[in-house]
DNA sequence: GTGGTGACTGACACATCAGTCTAGTGGTCG
DNA sequence: CGACCACTAGACTGATGTGTCAGTCACCAC
């Protein structure tokens, strides 16, 4: 007797509705890491689910906000690698851990660089939004933390904004950079040369 | 009499090669740049320059070869913006003429972060490829730089590589979130300011 | 059983757009 | 003047890929 699907198809079993989007989001979190955005096309993401076209549009309204959704949730991963810093204790220690984890956070999926750095800026303008609002968080969140070490009287003057955006920028491109071209980023390696550099700078005094 | 062209349509008129090729990539960097990549279609760059689309298709096989002699364009004047250094010569002040050569390379179109940092990755794998290419390059040439620097007792220790990408993501991120926020980028401000963080570093040693 | 519910299905309508092609135009130059 | 050639408009093709919807199935309550 034909089921409708074709004798060798079986139709996915049913699941709880929270349980089939976190399925869905992992997929959806794989294809466009491994494809980028516009090269990934829902029947990819559907096929690495196992699910019908259709299902696929219960969860999600549009591949849009589908990679959004795997945006913001990596994002989120990303923001809570960052512990706030106890001014009472030791400063450079937590620092060091805060690099460290962030690090961690930012290579753990070998594929999330490419999502948050590559694909996520440009593909319109309610995205780029969506990044600004995550840029303007991790730069003035660090920004806060350098105004706060100029009071304590341990980073130096200038502008905490453009100081964190050139932390950032220190932070941001090994990563790129480790992805683009398919290499393991040494995390405790990068950390040191960075903790080195934030300390005396690249050049030294000639004397 | 009917013209063909509609009444109040002009013909382009016949130009040099080279002319009409320089003509069209304006306009292609001009849509790219506003649009992004796959925004853009090729009628609006025949709209702009004011060319039919057959006449298009006579200068670039395809919308990709376009796209990608727009970026070899932006990806060259940012590059020739970088003098090599004369090591007889005072070091610290090349650097820093660079520098301003370099961020005053990467803001003098508005636009050009968006072609360089936000659209060229993940078109497709050849494109990918030719901006690992640039990267390497950019990455290699500032490694060999600071190689010559700790050879010279200037730059600090630690592997010129990595030192390279440190240095590469703070010029970067500058102009990247400037142009995310469709700021103008301060040359001058960032510069002085990166030339104190790279001369003392970002944290003051704690008396 | 029977009927209600809701997850799931997949063919297809529909839009977009790159790239091709043709018939025709008009400036230029030998 | 006539050959030439860069150019024109714009219809067309074909590929791609999103989003839709009418219908299927499994399960559960009664």
């Amino acid at each position: 007797m034909a089921t409708g699907y074709g004798d060798f198809m079986s139709r996915a079993i049913p699941m709880a509705p929270d349980d089939r989007r976190a399925q869905l989001l992992v997929a959806a979190r794989t294809v466009f890491a491994s494809l980028g955005y516009h090269r990934a096309n829902v029947s990819a993401i559907i096929d690495e689910a196992g699910v019908a076209r259709g299902t696929f549009y219960n969860y999600f309204e549009s591949k849009r906000v589908c990679f959004q959704a795997v945006l913001s949730e990596m994002m989120d991963s990303v923001a809570s690698a960052v512990l706030p810093i106890d001014v009472a204790g030791d400063i450079p220690k937590q620092v060091e851990l805060n690099l460290e984890r962030l690090f961690a956070a930012l290579t753990e999926d070998d594929e999330l660089p490419r999502v948050l750095f590559a694909e996520a800026a440009g593909i319109d303008e309610e995205g780029d939004e969506g990044l600004r609002g995550f840029y303007r968080a991790a730069t003035s969140r660090l920004a806060r933390a350098i105004e706060t070490g100029q009071a304590l009287g341990v980073v130096c003057a200038g502008d905490p904004l453009m100081l964190a955006r050139l932390l950032l920028g220190m932070i941001r491109e090994p990563v790129f950079q480790a992805w683009l071209y398919g290499e393991t980023l040494n995390v405790s390696q990068v950390v040191q040369l960075l903790k080195g550099v934030l300390r005396d700078g690249l050049i030294t005094p000639d004397a």
